[in-house]
DNA sequence: GTGCATTGCTTGCACTTTGCAAGTGATGTG
DNA sequence: CACATCACTTGCAAAGTGCAAGCAATGCAC
């Protein structure tokens, strides 16, 4: 794999970085599953309804884990469970996830619960801010 | 090609819309030359840094006209050239793109401007204003 | 403690997308 | 009219993705 965290990028423009690393159709979208429905495990993203395939959700778990946007570390009650979590860098994508749903609202047909939507437009760091409380506090911080 | 305008996605969440439609390494760094630095021409796309292939460089300009993000139209001084422009739809992703540069100068080494890093961190709206009001006048509006 | 289910993966393989190099047609230029 | 330029298109190898099956570790029922 490409040590992308090292620098090799193909340019060093900030977008270009951020695509780079989350380009693609998975990485936000466990994001989302992580931080906006609250779902910690593997099973939970597999039946997440986009239909990832297992493969493919086991590579971004770990590429997440390494460049630190997520940790991940097995349940105490029950050893076969992966448990995930948002990490700051991780959360900090939130106003990025958040600006993407708001463009999605304004010129397509979506699903998500137009209260939510209406919240998200009208105050979005307040949004924001409630979702990070969730997590704030029992964070990986290093 | 899959009629993703149509609304066969692999689900309703505007997120994943979202990711379905811009959701890889090429299609916002198109927008980001086109709005950012101003570049309209298939040739300033393709010298641009990152080195796009030119099979995807054309690929990317087709969906993003289909997907009225951008039109595309032939230079009336050289007919050989031909010029894109963002719509509105279009100029609308600059929020999330703006948070998505953000979140790289929080975490990763960039060669940004620091002037314009700061400028974008303070107030990312009137930054926004600003490459905003270089378009408008000459949009194709509906 | 044996059998069976569950969790979180890994593997194999077909298919799709991407990257690279070369080529092409329409147009402009000397 | 020859040659350069622009915006692509084509062919092909390599990489990435999707799907189905398999598998080791752990938990649970009896």
């Amino acid at each position: 794999m490409k040590s992308e965290s090292s620098g090799d990028w193909r340019s060093q423009c900030p977008l270009n970085i951020a695509l780079e690393l989350l380009g693609d159709r998975w990485t936000l979208l466990i994001l989302r599953d992580l931080m906006f429905k609250k779902f910690t495990t593997y099973k939970e993203f597999q039946n997440s309804g986009e239909g990832i395939a297992t493969n493919i959700l086991a590579d971004r778990l770990k590429k997440l884990v390494e460049l630190g946007l997520i940790t991940g570390e097995r349940s105490e009650a029950d050893a076969r469970v992966m448990t995930y979590q948002p990490t700051e860098k991780g959360l900090d994508l939130l106003p990025t996830m958040v600006e993407l749903m708001i463009w999605t609202d304004k010129y397509e047909k979506h699903a998500a619960p137009p209260h939510i939507m209406k919240q998200m437009k009208r105050d979005p760091q307040q949004l924001i801010a409630a979702v990070r409380e969730q997590f704030t506090g029992k964070l990986n911080r290093k």
